[in-house]
DNA sequence: GACTGTGAACATATTCACAGCG
DNA sequence: CGCTGTGAATATGTTCACAGTC
């Protein structure tokens, strides 16, 4: 069962999803030669309250000094590999439009611990160009190159009416974490992870509060 | 003070967030020529379970008629004006790199009821070149061009050293909404609404999962 | 004295299960 | 009878405030 190591708290989701966020805060201090801080200057850094970031480091252990602080390299260390972010790991992209183009640019050129291993197209004007440093290949191979990387993180920017049948192919070959852009909702087994970032969706829970401020005025 | 309209109940930030979802699941209904769905059917096309439709829907008021379902047409209607998706509103895109292009040509192609209204860069090679069918407008005219086209949203994806300005400017301007794509904490005033997407962010967090899958097995 | 780590209080979100209504 | 709308139960997340430790 599950129950091999009893000593691990679970981090639960909403501390997973700050621990980017300081570890880029961290990330700035280390390069400024800042050698140790505090809850509250990290917290102010990561845009949180100072018990919100002690509580989310406490999942962790505890690696902060009573009345000092937190030394950044140990905790830098700590949350980076809290967040598996040991060495490069790879990351396929599926779909090179205008946007994964431009994600593709993004991941190479942001030095975070990601390397895009491929870049993959259905589109044979696509294939064999050369986009952000790698040659774009044929969509046809698709699980012959995630397990040629050995991926099993996933960038999804197809068009909406072929995504699921290429989230399939993914997950066939092997990956299990997979970020997609296309505005659909997407099926996967539950022992996959699946995020979703929609332009639409979020412009529209903008205007939703852009309203209710009209709303209040006269 | 706020007793303004002591009839509506508050729409959870949680239930705004998933409004656009089921919007786009009615229009996908409607354009089917289908005009009755049920909370099942639903949450079925929106990924999530029949009884948070329903009490999502109910803070929108009583929009169904109990053993019979839910109008398509005229849930859309109402789910579109809690939205506030009334006409096209204007959106302004500032930072026209590789990532604002594609952001541009998203939002002008996708019909969903947003208007690019004005695209902004700083660069001199960038101004004046068209994008998305429209010309590229100078940085230096940005509080200019946000009151000419009375935008109350916009989308940032600068670079990061300039967000936190062309931020502040954005808000002296008038806008309310901001969208940023830029990997950095942004300070705005309680009463502009500010939502981050993060590419690296997002894969860490992915990371993170696989991470722990991998942990679980040998 | 200063700052962490955390129990306890509070707030928000999800799910269940069924009463109410057409 | 079927399906909505919601009270009650549960689960998750945040904040407060302070005991514990250096």
């Amino acid at each position: 069962m599950t129950a091999g190591s009893p000593l691990r708290r679970a981090v639960p989701p909403s501390t997973v999803a700050r621990l980017p966020v300081y570890l880029r805060a961290l990330d700035e201090l280390a390069a400024q030669g800042v050698a140790r801080t505090s809850s509250g200057e990290l917290a102010e850094l990561a845009g949180v309250g100072s018990a919100q970031l002690r509580r989310d480091l406490s999942f962790l252990g505890s690696h902060g000094v009573r009345g000092v602080g937190y030394d950044v390299e140990h905790l830098q260390a700590q949350v980076a590999a809290e967040l598996g972010m040991t060495g490069d790991l790879p990351v396929v992209i599926v779909g090179i439009g205008n946007l994964g183009h431009a994600l593709a640019n993004y991941v190479v050129d942001a030095g975070t611990g990601f390397r895009v291993a491929a870049l993959v197209d259905a589109d044979p004007r696509v294939v064999g160009t050369t986009v952000a440093g790698l040659v774009v290949e044929d969509d046809a191979r698709l699980g012959e190159v995630v397990q040629r990387e050995g991926a099993t993180l996933a960038v999804l920017a197809t068009p909406a009416a072929v995504a699921q049948e290429v989230c399939d192919r993914l997950v066939a070959a092997g990956v299990t974490g997979i970020l997609t852009f296309v505005p659909r909702v997407l099926q996967v087994p539950a022992d996959v992870d699946l995020r979703s970032v929609d332009l639409a969706t979020e412009l529209q829970i903008l205007a939703f509060h852009a309203r209710q401020r009209t709303l209040e005025r006269g």
